[in-house]
DNA sequence: TTAGATGATTATCG
DNA sequence: CGATAATCATCTAA
């Protein structure tokens, strides 16, 4: 059968009409040549393709397959604070998933382009067997292979779009931080509460004072401020469930004074090498007995309501003790919406990724 | 295995 | 912007 294909264009490219016959193509292609050049829909501009791309490119996916083996692993420091926080081990498994997407994306990129490759060049043979037949400008198969180019990178942009995806939810997934949280230290938690506990009055930290907080405690300054935050609220929600924390860092507190009025200093507080103008910390406020006060009428069991003492103001909220009002408060009651309106929060993770 | 503790995040307000 | 209140997700002791 493709001898009889051979045949009639053979016979087609002999016959003795043939440049009429041409002639005749050329014409009514002059008339639609137009129309040809009106399809110039070459492209949008992009500009979604060059995020996804900058984005693949930030998050190593992209071209360098960096094969850093051997040295990369000693490299791995302390936290300025001081513990070793981990991250090697839940890190190797968050670059190994990374790679497998690596992998993935490249592969398919790869059959992409060959396609697009083989595709091309299909066509361009097929428009030049024809130009003997028909007449092809050399910008029409230009034009051509520009379109199947944009159609082949449409697909590509599709696989990019849902590599990024799937680079944002391993993000997402290892790098939330309430994924991985560990309880501070010892230490962290003992200076923070000697702080929280001789300032009861006023447990809002300065600036400076965080910074001294967080270094004593090893950890962040935003640390600090979260666990302020918690605290607060914490105790104050119920101050008779920190009651015996407070006794033990109040009376800590006091013998430390005691100590360190008494004999100079024999237990040497740690490491003070701060000493500018307001000190390592103010001393204890005058109003700080007082909030004990409170935190001890709390305590007293009261069957009818919370003490007098109770409704004294506590910081900036002139209400709650910690004893929960038992007319107000319902612990079984019908939470639907609750008083926070919680709307259904789509896509939880996709933030924070600047 | 589970209930409570706890660090972090989010929404909202002044 | 920092504080608060609610909530999430994990950790930990029982």
């Amino acid at each position: 059968m493709s001898h009889d294909v051979l045949y009639t264009k053979h016979a087609l490219n002999c016959h003795r009409m043939k440049p009429a016959l041409f002639s005749v193509l050329c014409e009514i292609k002059e008339k639609t040549v137009s129309s040809i050049h009106g399809i110039q829909e070459v492209g949008p501009p992009d500009a979604q393709l060059l995020r996804l791309d900058n984005m693949l490119l930030a998050e190593g996916v992209s071209r360098p397959e960096k094969q850093g083996r051997g040295a990369s692993a000693a490299a791995n420091a302390a936290t300025p604070g001081g513990r070793p926080n981990d991250s090697s081990l839940e890190h190797s498994d968050y670059r190994a998933k990374l790679s497998q997407i690596r992998q993935m994306y490249h592969s398919e990129l790869e059959k992409y382009e060959q396609a697009c490759r083989e595709f091309t060049m299909h066509v361009t043979n097929l428009l030049q067997e024809q130009s003997r037949i028909r007449p092809v400008s050399p910008a029409e198969i230009e034009h051509m292979v520009g379109v199947i180019h944009g159609k082949f990178q449409s697909i590509q942009m599709q696989l990019k779009q849902s590599t990024c995806e799937a680079v944002m939810a391993l993000r997402a997934r290892f790098l939330d931080a309430r994924r991985k949280r560990q309880n501070f230290s010892k230490q962290a938690t003992e200076v923070l509460n000697e702080y929280f506990y001789s300032h009861l009055s006023n447990p809002y930290p300065s600036e400076e004072a965080k910074e001294e907080l967080a270094r004593r405690g090893g950890i962040t300054v935003s640390q600090v401020s979260n666990w302020f935050g918690n605290k607060r609220i914490r105790y104050k929600k119920n101050m008779r469930k920190f009651q015996e924390e407070a006794t033990i860092y109040t009376a800590k507190t006091a013998v430390d004074a005691t100590e360190v009025r008494g004999s100079g200093r024999q237990a040497s507080p740690p490491s003070m090498s701060h000493s500018s103008s307001s000190g390592p910390f103010p001393l204890t406020g005058p109003g700080d007995a007082l909030i004990r006060l409170q935190t001890l009428a709390c305590v007293q069991p009261s069957p009818r309501g919370g003490g007098l003492l109770a409704q004294v103001s506590l910081w900036h909220n002139p209400k709650a003790c910690g004893v929960p009002d038992p007319v107000t408060s319902r612990p079984g009651a019908p939470v639907v919406a609750g008083p926070r309106d919680r709307r259904p929060q789509p896509h939880r993770g996709l933030r924070k990724l600047s």
